[in-house]
DNA sequence: AAAAAATGGTTAAATTCATTAACTATTTCT
DNA sequence: AGAAATAGTTAATGAATTTAACCATTTTTT
């Protein structure tokens, strides 16, 4: 046994837990690359279109499931339901109204807060960004059926509320 | 009903399609984040450490059981397994050979090829991080029993199948 | 065998996304 | 009234990423 890259060791056995978790990770990092195929073509990151996608109040998004939320979104909220930091919002934010998609506004009663909407411009983007994103959904999806489907929600929200409580 | 914000317009609906890709997003995310979590400890990234178990060979990565493998990874084949491009690969791999972490040597057939390898350092991280991510795996888990698990893993792999042979 | 195409990798320049630390302004709590 | 918490920004920095252009080597084609 002289190559000790042909072999895996005996420490790194294979498990179906870990197998899950790579797996997970490379879907994501392909859907991910998808999305930014697609945002591409209408001036927009992936990153950017999810932000939007807040604004317009998605229905699908987990955070929206979790948090009743009656007003316009907070970019303290986007942080959390991004889970990335509030200055990083910021950021996104500024280029965002650059690209004149979004527009902020004064809370009506408390001061420190602005309420983040889209603009015409940026419902534009939603709007036709929309049906590209449903029918490559429907086809990556196409081989489960509404059971295997909703198991399969299961567990992934069974995992996302374990993770999040997590200390 | 004068305010947009506060109900999702008609055309973004809620559907399970949907809700599957946010939720993958979400604990792609998380998973990332308790990744880095644990590496940073190490001094590397979730990124870096993803390297170090591919040169280490961990037979639980999708790549290797796609693609058969007897030699030492090359920066191509962590690009492709990475679904990253080969500039960004070298990159990387420049920081960890700063970190005296991996090591390259020539191809013994193709002078263009270098053979990725881990250093006794690497190694050494990647067995001190092994312990801790099953300890955490089996915890994330841990809800769920063997056939759920194994489900979910076929769904898995076979939305990978059907979304990296697309054109 | 020579020319063309493909492959493996790097360099350079730029962008995006992300962090932490320090700060301002406002509200809430005691 | 004073202290603590909350919402957001600024500044400095870094990691990960991309595209375009390039070099060297191998493979394919003619």
């Amino acid at each position: 046994m002289s190559n000790k890259s042909r072999n895996s060791p005996v420490f790194l056995e294979k498990t179906i837990d870990l197998s899950l978790i790579f797996n997970i990770l490379d879907l994501a990092n392909q859907l991910k690359a998808n999305g930014d195929k697609i945002c591409q073509q209408y001036g927009v990151t992936t990153q950017q279109w999810l932000i939007l996608l807040h604004l317009a109040h998605d229905p699908n998004i987990p955070y929206f499931e979790r948090q009743e939320h009656s007003l316009p979104i907070l970019a303290s909220e986007l942080a959390e339901s991004l889970s990335v930091t509030r200055p990083n919002v910021t950021n996104l934010l500024q280029t965002l109204s650059q690209k004149e998609l979004i527009e902020q506004m004064a809370d009506q009663t408390d001061a420190r807060r602005k309420r983040l909407m889209l603009t015409e411009k940026g419902w534009e983007v939603v709007r036709q960004i929309q049906p590209i994103r449903i029918r490559t959904n429907e086809w990556l999806f196409e081989d489960f059926d509404g059971p295997q489907k909703k198991e399969f929600l299961n567990f992934l929200q069974g995992c996302l509320t374990r993770i999040t409580h997590a200390k």
